[in-house]
DNA sequence: GTAAACCTTGCACCATGGTTCAAGGTCAAG
DNA sequence: CTTGACCTTGAACCATGGTGCAAGGTTTAC
């Protein structure tokens, strides 16, 4: 299988395999005589891999790791438990934060609607924004 | 007042403001004798302004955008209100996404813990990140 | 007079996850 | 035999918000 063929199985350009494997996400592939990239259906398997830890909010340095740990012969259960339990860690917080920005933003916007245009020229810059 | 005075005041460092200058956020400021930037009490206020709006999650060039009508002399109020209003949606937005990675990421660990680490060693990557 | 602390400029670099470009080799169809 | 689709490589570029470095000028303190 040629890089163009996995690109449509796998759904993604075939610019971002090579980009994997320069990553080190995906190992150097065996070539065709002609020095085309040659794959086989475990590499779909690898992709499909990366694809659905991305969709659980791994990084790339992240999903390598799991690779890694796995390449090496362990099983990376462990790893990828703490990983995924520190992972929804960093979630709760941005969360959080976000929470916090959304009551900030819905303020300003409520206040918005109630400061009158016309007291805007004084001074400042922007009396939504302006202090506090 | 020096660039170093400035970001002491502000609490940002001199490379900061610099940057600002050359994204267009501040304008060029005068220069004493020797070649030295020097500032007035109104770039605190710019600067205050522009981390005020960072706070408020708008991007540096959204709050360029909130200067430049400014300084056409138009009072921003509108565009100001319709930005926010925006920024409130992205936020709303990313939040759900969050939300539904938090439940997957729970829903993962909560796996991660009923698996048997001795079931890993099957053909797959990992048994806790696989088929979904 | 000299060292430290400040200022100037321009340019390169950091992480993140790719995308795009240039210049060329290969292969199948007509 | 030429056109088009595919493949190769290396390198630059995108947005984001800065940070760091080099090489030099200035100013302040001792």
């Amino acid at each position: 299988m040629k890089i163009g063929q996995l690109a449509d199985v796998c759904g993604v350009p075939p610019q971002t395999i090579r980009f994997y494997e320069r990553r080190g996400l995906l190992p150097e592939p065996t070539r065709l005589p002609n020095g085309y990239r040659s794959y086989d259906d475990a590499t779909v398997e690898r992709i499909t891999f990366i694809r659905r830890s991305q969709a659980a909010g791994l990084t790339l340095a992240e999903i390598g790791g799991v690779l890694d740990v796995r390449a090496d012969g362990t099983a990376p259960c462990s790893h990828v438990s703490e990983l995924l339990t520190r992972k929804l860690d960093e979630v709760h917080d941005r969360i959080t934060e976000l929470t916090a920005l959304q009551a900030e933003l819905s303020a300003l916007v409520e206040r918005s609607r109630q400061l009158d245009p016309a007291d805007c020229t004084a001074g400042q810059i922007c009396h939504i924004l302006g202090e506090g």
